[in-house]
DNA sequence: CGGACGCTTGATCTTCTTCAATGCAAGTGG
DNA sequence: CCACTTGCATTGAAGAAGATCAAGCGTCCG
């Protein structure tokens, strides 16, 4: 336990205190209502983050680092010209906001009501030279962060519109591989601004999926994978 | 010295090996015409690659990882339309190959004639057990790695053609800031395959810029930037 | 010299974006 | 309970950016 906990993506915090007790969220970083004893050497607060909400922002400093108990988090970038480039969505177990730097280049923000651990620090260099196995861990997490944004400059560099979402449908599913049914959390924009595209053109595709058998939208946002192969056979 | 030079991008070895004499490129891994001893507790062969040659492929157990001490080289996949998406470029200095996993997820080649340092490893797990100041440099190195994709992807997602040329325009200078002269060692393919456009485009964007005297094109592939502020206005 | 290769340029076509309207479900207030 | 608002999603029509197809051009090198 102790330390090592911290990475795992499936220990047993995130079960217990995934249920939240309908409204009351706070709309500030507020709100800790249990502290979690973590190895760091002081308890680490659970803190509560309502829909839509800033958990940092781009240009704060690093002091945290956080661990999803229970919701969604969009880590983003805003343009000058009012857009937003949407980098990752993370889910509960996921870490992040884990960065080297003294400042955050991109921001995070709830994008369901969450629940979140947030673990102070003082910066890699700090948190490296007093524990090495801690470090393992977050190396380990640091490159697995990096295939990830690998695969999305990828998916980005040469998709197109069908192949980006056969690619997203794909990846959600195996996030959250309960039968076929994807719940998704997000919105089309932020769907759209993940891949690069536009809310119309998400929105069409998806129609476009459902027309051809491959998906069934249930709602907007629950979706049925139908037919997998062909996600997979749309992206190879 | 020892192991902290490793993950430096300006050590001595840089200068002193650079220089390669004429032709004798060899086109698979072999060559080895001096060791470094560098604190691994052997020597690291100085391996030549001539250019448009593989340097490992993807698939490839992941025994050894790279410095370059001359020379370009592009990471990339291969899809299976027979597209190719480049990750990244690296140059002098920089290091490459390196991947948690047993294989290599991409491809390296060298984009013109080689030199590059190859240090042998069993896998991070057994290098970051055996050296806690290594893991510190590796690790680091992993978030910058880090870094670069994500602004990758906030290129590829985010930008058009002018954006991603512009922003590949100042990363190169940024890499090799003499005066304001870029000498790009890869062909158009590749800047296309990087900025995912095709060779028609970058190409026409690059006239452009020339019309419009941001830069100028000496030759096909050696860039006076004349308006640095005006590319970087381009992306903001 | 001539062929190969990489680069540029033009014309056309496709895909995605943009703009605009409508639909739809949940929440609110009279 | 029903009108009304509001936010998100879908759909259509028009436009633009980039891809594709097709020549040409320059340069390097045998």
């Amino acid at each position: 336990m102790s330390i090592s906990h911290v990475l795992s993506a499936d220990d047993r915090f995130s079960a217990t205190q995934a249920t939240h007790s309908g409204r009351g969220w706070t709309t500030t970083p507020l709100s800790q209502d249990r502290r979690h004893q973590d190895g760091f050497g002081q308890s680490e607060p659970t803190v509560r983050f309502a829909a839509n909400n800033e958990i940092y922002g781009e240009g704060d400093e690093t002091q945290s680092f956080y661990k999803i108990l229970s919701g969604v988090v969009r880590v983003c970038k805003f343009l000058s010209d009012g857009r937003r480039q949407i980098d990752a969505f993370h889910m509960t177990g996921d870490v992040f906001g884990f960065e080297s730097g003294v400042k955050h280049r991109l921001s995070a923000e709830a994008v369901s009501d969450c629940a979140v651990i947030c673990y102070r620090w003082k910066g890699v260099a700090a948190l490296v030279a007093e524990d090495d196995r801690l470090t393992r861990h977050l190396f380990s997490h640091a490159m697995y962060c990096l295939e990830r944004a690998q695969e999305h400059s990828l998916l980005l560099g040469c998709g197109n519109a069908t192949q980006r979402l056969a690619a997203f449908l794909l990846e959600m599913a195996d996030r959250n591989p309960r039968d076929d049914i994807i719940n998704l959390t997000m919105t089309r924009q932020d769907i759209a601004d993940y891949l690069g595209l536009t809310v119309e053109t998400v929105s069409r595709t998806l129609s476009q999926f459902e027309r051809d058998a491959v998906i069934r939208l249930r709602t907007a946002r629950c979706i049925r994978l139908k037919n997998r192969a062909a996600l997979r056979r749309l992206i190879s």
